[in-house]
RNA sequence: GGCCCCAUCGUCUAGAGGCCCAGGACACGAGCUUUUCAAGCUCGGUACAUGGGUUCGAAUCCCAUUGGGGCCGCCA
């Protein structure tokens, strides 16, 4: 038996923006195959580009994808056998290689401005040609590079690019291929030229105080990545298809090893382009933040481009797992379905038990001014009371069913935050019925309250007697709804028994007193 | 424009030649339940892009067309 060569994933974000839900579905199946074929996960912050990249977008993927439970096994934070896990501190490996590529003959320097290589497009543009790199600084002379040296030229290194077919098999896709005559020579590291010396010492420099610094770009700062890290799969967005002829030719300069490749279907937006900004929120921290859940997160992405078979709809990481095959995953881009996310959504919240509920609910609410922290529990901001957990708790299950993300809870719960909810009398009467019909309703409400005692003051005593009083008049609607409008203030709301069963007898009793004098007006 | 990729309901998808005059889910519409709102239950409409092949038989295989998307940076 041969041995099976070991599966190693990367997810390679670069921190130049918010975390993307996009890359947070690239991690995820990069987790998802490691993790069915035992494998390892590692995660490698591509931040070469140094203008873009930043702190803060690093620590924002960290925390996204901790968030999503997809922990890496080797990465940044907690190293690994093939440590550094961030490119900005790889330079010495890619300069080493660069140098290496120059010795052979297969990379050279390019001094080329921007407007020179603009018009070399134009002109292959104009004549109906691929535009790519004329190749013009392919065969400089010495001397010609050091005039564009001495003139201050900025060079790049680009990689001479053989004109033939190359061709890779995607494992999502199967054979694709690629007539490299039409990609031209690519830029694979910028260099600047050091002078400590130059201009100090009289314009005396000499070659040995000369050195170059190498700062690689992506095709070329991946290939050696992929290498030294041993990955064996390369995983990522459809969108990197054309990038792999260039790195597969630069692993055969090199005398590298060719990792596998599968490339995954874009998330669309609703116009079926590419999702991005212009079609609403695309950061995971937005969506988190929003109130969704990590695991409602999780399956809508895995669902986007890739299922189970048969009809299962919502599998928690570990059926994933088991699950995931790269044979499954689709070839055609998935529009991100909005309304399914939010349907999930609110599934994964029914499920979650009380204190689950209490523990993400409650910065909701605290952010939406309700609530403020206090005494190592909660105080309503406007009445000072202090709140208990199972008031808190009580008062959250009430909404659970009725929200499809946290952040709707505020608007849901409100009125359990206020002293006496503030509405017009008009509210109060049921269907047709006047003010009076509602006022003696809403008395004969008073009277129930305030025969059951404090201590039992349950939605089955409430019910008891409300639904004799309701059954007396013939609807319940003239009593229960004057009774929902007096407690909540709004016209839409849970059963007003259950809410007065969690108000408590006292604050009940007031709500119902301040609807009878506004009856009275 | 060049190259590459893709194609089942509005959307996510099941479907690996007969089980499919195409199934599920979200969304939508109607009804039931009902004190409101949700939820729940029942029912409903809507899809194999088109044209050619191959085959006894095609949503499934092949080709073309059409349509959509991606990439063409000294970004990743």
């Amino acid at each position: 038996m041969p041995e099976q060569k070991q599966v190693r994933v990367r997810f390679a974000p670069s921190p130049t923006g918010s975390f993307h839900i996009g890359n947070a579905r690239t991690a995820l199946f990069n987790y998802l195959f490691a993790r069915h074929e035992d494998g390892t996960f590692v995660l490698r912050i591509e931040d070469t580009d140094a203008e873009r990249s930043s702190g803060e977008f690093e620590a924002e993927i960290l925390a996204g994808l901790t968030w999503l439970g997809l922990h890496w096994d080797e990465g940044p934070d907690s190293g690994g056998p093939y440590a550094p896990y961030r490119q900005s501190e790889r330079r010495t490996s890619y300069e080493e290689y660069a140098r290496r590529l120059l010795a052979k003959g297969q990379a050279y320097f390019c001094y080329c401005t921007e407007e020179e290589l603009e018009a070399q497009k134009q002109d292959l543009a104009s004549r109906g040609e691929s535009p790519r790199y004329s190749g013009r600084c392919r065969n400089l002379t010495e001397a010609e590079r050091a005039k564009f040296q001495r003139e201050g030229r900025s060079a790049v290194l680009r990689f001479q690019v053989p004109e033939r077919e190359v061709s890779f098999k995607d494992l999502i896709r199967g054979k694709i291929s690629f007539d490299m005559a039409l990609v031209g020579d690519f830029s694979i590291a910028k260099v600047a030229l050091n002078r400590p010396t130059a201009l100090q010492s009289g314009g005396q420099a000499t070659r040995a105080t000369e050195s170059l610094e190498f700062s690689p770009l992506y095709n070329f700062s991946v290939v050696v990545d992929d290498f030294e890290m041993r990955i064996s799969h390369v995983i990522r967005g459809e969108d990197h298809i054309s990038n792999t002829p260039k790195q597969l030719l630069l692993q055969e300069a090199l005398g590298f090893s060719c990792p596998e490749y599968a490339h995954l279907p874009l998330i669309l937006g609703p116009d079926r382009s590419k999702l991005s900004s212009r079609h609403g929120a695309t950061s995971l921290k937005a969506y988190r933040e929003d109130g969704f859940l990590a695991g409602a997160m999780l399956n809508i992405l895995a669902f986007l481009g890739w299922n189970p078979g048969g009809t299962r709809e919502m599998l928690s990481l570990e059926e994933l797992i088991k699950e995931f095959s790269l044979a499954r995953v689709h070839k055609a881009g998935a529009v991100f379905n909005a309304n399914r996310l939010e349907w999930l959504n609110a599934q994964y919240l029914r499920a979650l038990a009380p204190e689950a509920l209490l523990e993400c609910a409650v910065p909701f609410l605290v952010s939406a001014g309700l609530l403020q922290p206090a005494d190592g529990g909660y105080r309503i901001v406007k009445t000072g009371e202090q709140m208990s957990d199972s008031y808190l708790q009580a008062v959250l299950r009430l909404e659970q069913g009725r929200m499809k993300k946290l952040s709707e809870i505020a608007a849901l719960t409100e009125f359990f935050f206020v002293d006496v909810p503030d509405y017009d009398a008009n509210l109060l009467p049921w269907k047709g019925r006047g003010k009076e019909d509602t006022r003696e309703a809403l008395e004969a409400v008073g009277a129930v309250i305030e025969a059951v005692p404090a201590e039992d003051f349950t939605v089955g005593r409430l019910s008891e007697g409300l639904l004799a009083v309701a059954a007396e008049r013939g609807d319940r609607g003239i009593v229960l709804w004057p009774l929902r409008v007096a407690l909540t203030g709004r016209e839409a709301s849970p059963d007003p028994i259950e809410i007065a069963a969690i108000l408590g007898k006292d604050k009940t009793a007031k709500r119902l007193q301040a609807a009878i004098t506004k009856l009275r007006d």
